[in-house]
DNA sequence: CAGTGGTCTAGACCACACT
DNA sequence: GTGTGGTCTAGACCACTGC
């Protein structure tokens, strides 16, 4: 029984009387967590082996393992047969851009170079009352604002805010996002430290404005897909408000139900 | 040994030269998926236990655990601690509505009753080119189409358009439609033996013409959510193209990426 | 109580990648 | 060859359900 070197989860019940049992393989997982939030294994970078960190924790290989597969699942971890697990990072993931599902009509294929990024806007503002809700903040914190426009192949795609928490993204710069070769979150990764996880997304469809219209170069009211993303890190923070529009006439959002 | 008795993908190279080798727990997988697929079990019955299959495959009970966690991750079959494992059903889930992703803005629960079904038009007619590729269908081929508005608290909400291959639905009838009491692909488990395993959803942003206005109680020109479903059963086989319209004023599209 | 799924272990062997 | 993850086994024990 190794449980003596671990949080004792199954020592006490809590104060409500619940039993508040954890499995072991879900104790290591919080362990892994823990060491992933901290920073111990930087993106990209192998974790140890699963012999090894059974011999840390002082379980089973197989314990360990159920708690990688789980982190696995979760796309916070990528095993790779013969070589070692590997912290998952939004570079050089074979699908660039996990979190966008906008695809071609025709040949679903990334046969399209990347997206190229034109930046209106990037100033540190204030939090409004909705942009602090989301964000987990208060009205009037520090925020960064950045608004861009995503080209496919020199077509004006996507029009899109962002909003950062100061506080994690100082000195966030328009070159910085324009100028990064690669995902803006893989940036945000290298350059902030900061991984997104998970991302929740509420769609709707609006009539473009007169702004948006000449920002997307189509006729003021035509339909867009408005997409509201609220991206997460390890620790379930949240940390970006982002609301796209996107030009769906010969494109649309992907989705796979299950 | 016990692959004397199982189909022995590991015997033999294909012609190409691959090994097409595939792990035990993944045989049992198909098998079990065969029997799915073949009825043996109907959704909403126990499978036999772990030991159970274990015996009949001659395999340890692990493998048939392994095998049996992935169809439980793909939703195909539900397990419950104490009691056993069951064929995943679309009727008596606590989630109602498992494919339908719009939600109210304000309180994402499902306080609201079900949906009041309106049906327009259930009629047998022939596949278009485009309909038939979606389906798996030839041009021609008898299908049935249904039309319909959906409506939340007396509110028409989604209009939207069915096509089933004919061969199978045989007999669906408007009063099928409108009477069941629950989830209409719960019903399409019942009555015509076919279950929906998955979708995939193609999502566009559209404006209302004046019919579709008309029925949606919405002004010409309304922006609209566009969702064109095609929904397979557990081969893989295409049986439902759906293309609903969304209204999205007081409702969004959720999804969840990771 | 017996039966079910859920956890944990220890050990053997396989497939893959690097050196 | 060595080390990694991947598969498979056999057995023990735990937690939940229902008789």
């Amino acid at each position: 029984m190794p449980s003596s070197t671990l949080p004792d989860d199954t020592g006490a019940d809590t104060a409500q009387g619940a039993p508040a049992f954890s499995p072991l393989y879900q104790q290591i997982k919080a362990l892994l967590l823990q060491s992933l939030q901290a920073g111990e294994w930087k993106p990209g970078e192998a974790i140890p082996s699963e012999m090894e960190l059974a011999a840390r924790y002082r379980v089973s290989q197989g314990t360990v393992r159920k708690a990688i597969d789980e982190l696995a699942a979760d796309n916070l971890l990528v095993r790779r047969q013969g070589k070692g697990t590997f912290v998952a990072t939004h570079a050089e993931q074979h699908v660039q851009y996990r979190f966008l599902k906008l695809v071609p009509d025709s040949g679903d294929r990334d046969t399209e170079g990347p997206a190229e990024r034109h930046i209106l806007e990037c100033r540190r503002t204030r939090a409004t009352a909705e942009i602090a809700r989301s964000l987990g903040l208060r009205s009037g914190d520090a925020v960064v604002q950045v608004r861009r426009v995503l080209s496919f192949g020199g077509v004006p795609t996507i029009l899109e805010d962002l909003w950062l928490p100061g506080v994690a993204f100082k000195g966030l710069t328009a070159e910085q996002m324009a100028d990064y070769p690669g995902p803006t979150y893989a940036m945000f990764e290298v350059e902030f430290g900061v991984r997104m996880v998970r991302a929740e997304e509420k769609i709707r469809a609006v009539a473009a404005d007169a702004q948006q219209a000449k920002l997307l170069a189509v006729a003021p009211g035509t339909p867009l897909l408005s997409v509201e993303r609220v991206a997460y890190t390890y620790n379930g923070l949240p940390m970006e408000l982002r609301r796209g529009l996107y030009r769906t006439g010969d494109r649309h959002y992907r989705n796979e139900l299950s």
